[in-house]
RNA sequence: GACCCCGUAGCUCAGCUGGAUAGAGCACUCGCCUUCUAAGCGAGUGGUCGCGGGUUCGAGUCCCGCCGGGGUCGCCA
């Protein structure tokens, strides 16, 4: 795939490489910290490279010497990309010592016509080289629907997996049930009481200590329809456990229903409970146990406050603190059972054991306190073979047109995330909820993201993609559907165009297999909704140019190579916002 | 008290893992919008990057210390 910051980076090695060998670098050099990048200052020409700058420190050389001396030997090479073979580039060595290379307008010609071959596979990567990356999302509790944080949760892991696919890693997505703990146990209640309701008891406000949500009480119907009434007048020992893995079906039909509604599969879902039962935790701590990491011993209290029930118990305990963990970590609770870490520990072991070395796990912000032990606990499994990343996603405030959205779970004002989805749609859902850094909270207004303005990045975005398509559909009045196929477009000259904001259009849009990368290796999914923003406002200027002269339009009847040079930019666009839309998986729009 | 996240223009936020004169949208000011591709367009004002040190050719970015906001803190998940 062409990216053409990688081709001119080897370029650029390449001419490190001849001065070593001729002597006038030293040997082994670490090339690693060279970059090209484009400038931030058009001026400076369409790509820079700082090789003279990193390299200077270590040789105790003049950077601005060494500048020209690469810009040098950077002169005689020739490009030898098949894309764009022959064309002209000038490297010019500047101030402190950066170079600044100016590229002939048939590269970037090049560079449309490799969009137009590659279609929205444009910024496909092979960073990745094909490693197995699980990441691991939503993992909300079985005990209800999914709110808007799980939402959020769900969308930047789904855009961070398919953005890692994007850039070659071979990406696994999974759900974690939590069905093993007491709030099962607490749902199983609530259910029986519902269950109770249905066969026409009268329960009334439903106590302290159960879920009130109305969800239920369909659960409740549901199960007094299957089982009748042999749970009625039971003691709960006897149905606590079948209760507890109805409801637990019936809640995770619910959030599959939720995630399908948001357009968010998954590769496996794995049960706490399951994991449990087949000795995964035994067998994790084991492991671990082998390694002298788990003992017997007696916490400090908290600093600062003070649970009032605190009294030193000895307790088994992780050594945690050996892997840049505050404080030991308990693994049973007084009762005997398995804290919901050493469960997770034996599922990220489970993981481990799958082959996985690169984890990604996608939590809400109030789990920010786990993070440093489950990494402490991937790395004393796997020897510090795996690697686990967290990301946190913080909270999302809704609004109405500016006014706080005010929400109780008991005052029954909580907001789902089926109600936001069927109220704004999945697409304008999933694109809001990338438009910030996973760890910043978002504002999310329901009439904002509504309005079809310039405010509103989807439509902004969407808005641009529709344009284009416009475009394509006036052209089929004037040019044959063979003539505007992409590969047609393709092979059509481009030299016409020709002016600054058409090539600063298609320099944008030449960066796209660079924002997939670093993007990818950032872990940072929203960078592309960034960059989509800007590809849209690039076209939007273009558009609006062919107002005050009609010599930039798109589409101009008397001269139709012209006109076709142009579509060719139009479609690049259309590929390009799509295949950007396609990493966060909301559909393109055609027309508006 | 400890740990994690955040602090960038009046507001909402970017800032590409240390690069060149810190950006965008909104708001505000000024101009344009009979026709053409106007669910508008162009230009301008606006900054001690929370504060103070440090690292180096170079710091919004990395390190240390403060200040402010949020989150979390044994037997919840």
């Amino acid at each position: 795939m062409t990216n053409i910051f990688g081709d001119f980076r080897r370029l650029v090695v390449a001419a490190l490489d001849d001065l070593a060998a001729a002597g006038t670098l030293p040997a082994g050099l670490d090339f690693s910290r060279v970059a090209v990048e484009p400038p931030r200052d058009p001026a400076h020409g369409d790509l820079a490279t700082n090789a003279a700058m990193v390299l200077a420190g270590p040789l105790k050389q003049n950077p601005m010497a060494l500048a020209e001396r690469i810009a040098a030997a950077l002169a005689g090479r020739e490009l030898v990309s098949a894309d764009y073979r022959g064309s002209g580039f000038t490297v010019t060595a500047v101030r402190p010592g950066f170079l600044n290379i100016r590229l002939d307008p048939a590269v970037w010609h090049a560079q449309l016509r490799a969009i137009l071959r590659a279609g929205t596979a444009y910024g496909n990567s092979t960073i990745g080289g094909g490693e197995p990356v699980n990441v691991e999302f939503v993992s909300a509790n079985p005990t209800g629907p999914l709110h808007v944080g799980h939402g959020r949760g769900a969308v930047v892991g789904d855009a961070l997996a398919t953005l890692l696919a994007k850039a070659g890693f071979a990406v696994h997505r999974e759900y974690y049930i939590n069905d093993a703990g007491a709030q099962v146990d607490v749902l199983a209640r609530s259910t029986h009481l519902r269950y109770r309701e249905a066969l026409g008891e009268t329960v009334g406000a439903i106590p302290e200590g159960f879920y009130p949500g109305e969800y239920l009480v369909a659960t409740g119907q549901a199960l007094a329809e299957c089982d009748g009434d042999r749970w009625l007048g039971r003691p709960e020992a006897e149905w606590l456990a079948p209760l507890r893995e109805f409801a637990v079906a019936e809640m995770i039909g619910l959030i599959r229903a939720d995630l399908a509604a948001l357009g968010v599969g998954f590769d496996a879902f794995v049960s706490e409970q399951a994991l449990v039962a087949s000795g995964a935790v035994d067998a994790a701590l084991a492991a671990l146990a082998e390694r002298g990491l788990i003992y017997t011993g007696v916490l400090e209290p908290p600093k600062g406050k003070l649970p009032d029930d605190w009294e030193p118990r000895p307790q088994t305990l992780f050594r945690a603190t050996r892997f840049g963990d505050e404080v030991d970590r308990p693994l049973k609770k007084s009762d005997g059972s398995w804290t919901y870490f050493a469960a997770d520990i034996a599922y990220h072991h489970d993981k481990f054991r799958r082959g996985f070395r690169n984890l990604i796990d996608v939590w809400g912000a109030d789990h920010g306190g786990y993070v440093k032990r489950m990494q402490a606990a991937v790395k004393a499994l796997s020897e510090s073979e795996a690697a686990l990343d967290v990301k946190l996603t913080q909270l999302v405030n809704l609004f109405d047109k500016g006014e706080p959205v005010r929400m109780s779970k008991r005052a029954g004002t909580f907001v789902t995330l089926r109600e936001v989805i069927d109220e704004v749609g999945r697409d304008a859902f999933r694109f809001i909820m990338l438009t910030r850094k996973n760890d910043q909270t978002l504002e999310f207004d329901f009439a904002k993201v509504m309005e079809q303005s310039k405010d509103n990045p989807v439509f902004y975005v969407q808005y641009a993609h529709a344009r284009a398509a416009s475009v394509m559909r006036h052209a089929a009045e004037q040019f044959a559907p063979e003539l505007l196929a992409d590969a047609a477009l393709a092979a059509t000259p481009l030299d016409r165009l020709a002016d600054p904001v058409e090539l600063a259009l298609i320099r944008l849009l030449a960066g796209w297999p660079r924002i997939v990368e670093s993007a990818a290796e950032a872990h940072e999914p929203h960078r592309i909704a960034f960059f989509l923003q800007e590809v849209a406002a690039q076209f939007h200027l273009l558009w609006t140019k062919g107002r005050d002269e009609a010599s930039l339009r798109f589409l101009i009847a008397a001269d139709p190579e012209l006109t076709r040079a142009r579509l060719a930019l139009v479609r690049a666009v259309a590929l390009v916002i799509a295949s950007g839309l396609a990493v966060f998986g909301v559909e393109p729009a055609e027309e508006m």
